[in-house]
Order: structure tokens, then C-alpha cells, then sequence
DNA sequence: ACCCAGGTGGCCC
DNA sequence: GGGCCACATGGG
């Protein structure tokens, strides 16, 4: 049995929950900490960092990198991992004031592949970050594989390896290269996790039919 | 008392 | 290039 289209996975998920109208902040600054901070964590921890943050400083690039380091993971301890944290996001304020004299919309309107490695040559940005920065920040079609894309590529039975740039890659080739449908796709992802395939083998109601037992047979593929 | 969450970098082989 | 580990909180 092979596995069903990606453009059918989406329009089934896109039916079933509608827009997620991502990425829950209110400028691309605050996708950017955003993004930071939701590494390996729990988004509601983030939430709280985030209220933190901005009952302390204006959320700006600038006031950002003035802010003490040792304070700064004070203010963002909910988020878990908070001094790794602190260090990123002040690493990636470094960089914006070095390249860009802490103008953001000079770096994310530059060409998406120099954004790309530009973010990435950032210490604490990896590709799921520099990713969804490109995408929900400076709006350029790219799609943000994670830990849930994985897991539905494996309870789906996609023949592919647990390897980012290489699901990435056929995310990419399946799909029209339209950063809306990228923008959606990944939330409604990350919407369908929350809703369904957690623990149980078989999710009763899920959209599409994501069966667990089909991956645990093949575990050299995409782990759960 | 576990287990997990919208990862990343360092170190080892 | 893969396999492990540290990093840490809060909710189920």
C-alpha cells in the first residue's frame, strides 16, 4: 500500500481544521524569539516567557541585545533551557547589529538562500529555526519539517529517513512552491499532533487515518 | 514518579 | 555521517 499524496494529506487536514493563522505573535521580531524559545518545548512554557519579556523591555532587536544575559534567562525560565537560550537569543541580536546595524527587515528581505545561511552560521539557530524564521518571519515559501512532520511521514508509510533536509526536499517537490500553503501545512501539523497520535497505535477520528502500527513495523525507517 | 514538548551543538567513534 | 548527551521548565 502506498502512501497518499501530500496535497491530499493537506487538503484533508486543511478541511478538517481550517486556517491556523500562524505564526501566533504580532510582529517578525516576536516569531524570531518565538522560534527560539520553543525549541524542544512546550508552547504554552513560551507563552509565559514571552509575557515575561515584554512586561520587562520593548520587543525590540536593540533592546534586546542591552539587556543583561543573566536577566534575560531570569525572564524567560519558563521556557526551559533558559542560559542555552539566552545566549542564542542574544547571539542572534549580535549578528543582526554586526550585518545589519539591528535592522531586521534589511535581513529578512534579503534572497531566501543567503537568509538562510546567514541564519544558520548563527549559533542556536539549526534548520527547523532558521526555517521557520524564513517563513512565518520574512514570508519566503520554505517548509519547516519537525519532530510531527516526522512522526506523520512514518504512521503514513513514507519510505524516507529521519533526515531534515531530505524530507524537507520532498516536501518541497510534492507541493507548489507557495509560502501560504507552506505557512498552513506545518501548522496544521503541529495541530493535528496536538489533537491526535500521541501515545495510542490507532487514532479513532483523526483526519487521516494515521495508523501507528504501520510505522513500528518498519524501524529502520522515520522513528515515532 | 514518570513522560513529553513546534531543537541544537558538542563530542565520540 | 550516525549515536549519544546536556540543556530545564511545566503540564499530563
Amino acid at each position: 500500500m502506498s502512501p497518499p499524496s501530500l496535497k491530499i494529506i493537506y487538503n484533508k487536514l486543511f478541511k478538517a481544521f481550517g486556517p491556523q493563522y500562524w505564526w501566533p505573535a504580532k510582529n517578525a521580531f516576536e516569531v524570531i524569539i518565538g522560534a527560539v524559545l520553543t525549541q524542544n518545548t512546550n508552547w504554552s512554557n513560551v507563552e509565559k516567557a514571552l509575557s515575561n519579556l515584554k512586561g520587562e523591555i520593548k520587543l525590540t532587536p536593540k533592546a534586546l541585545y542591552a539587556l543583561d544575559k543573566t536577566h534575560l534567562a531570569n525572564l524567560i525560565r519558563s521556557s526551559g533551557y533558559y542560559n542555552q537560550k539566552a545566549e542564542r537569543l542574544h547571539s542572534f541580536c549580535c549578528a543582526l547589529k554586526k550585518d545589519y546595524k539591528f535592522n531586521l527587515n534589511s535581513m529578512l528581505s534579503s534572497d531566501i538562500h543567503f537568509l538562510r545561511k546567514k541564519l544558520l552560521s548563527i549559533k542556536g539557530i539549526g534548520p527547523e529555526t532558521a526555517d521557520s524564521i524564513i517563513l512565518y518571519a520574512a514570508n519566503k515559501p520554505i517548509f519547516v519539517v519537525d519532530a510531527y512532520t516526522f512522526r506523520m511521514c512514518g504512521r503514513l508509510g513514507f519510505d524516507i529517513p529521519r533526515d531534515y533536509e531530505k524530507v524537507q526536499v520532498l516536501f518541497h517537490k510534492k507541493l507548489p512552491n507557495d509560502s501560504k500553503l507552506f505557512n498552513e501545512f506545518h501548522a496544521l501539523i503541529v495541530r493535528l499532533a496536538k489533537n491526535y497520535c500521541k501515545k495510542k497505535p490507532v487514532c479513532y477520528g483523526c483526519p487521516i487515518r494515521i495508523n501507528c502500527k504501520y510505522y513500528i513495523e518498519r524501524p529502520e525507517k522515520i522513528k515515532i
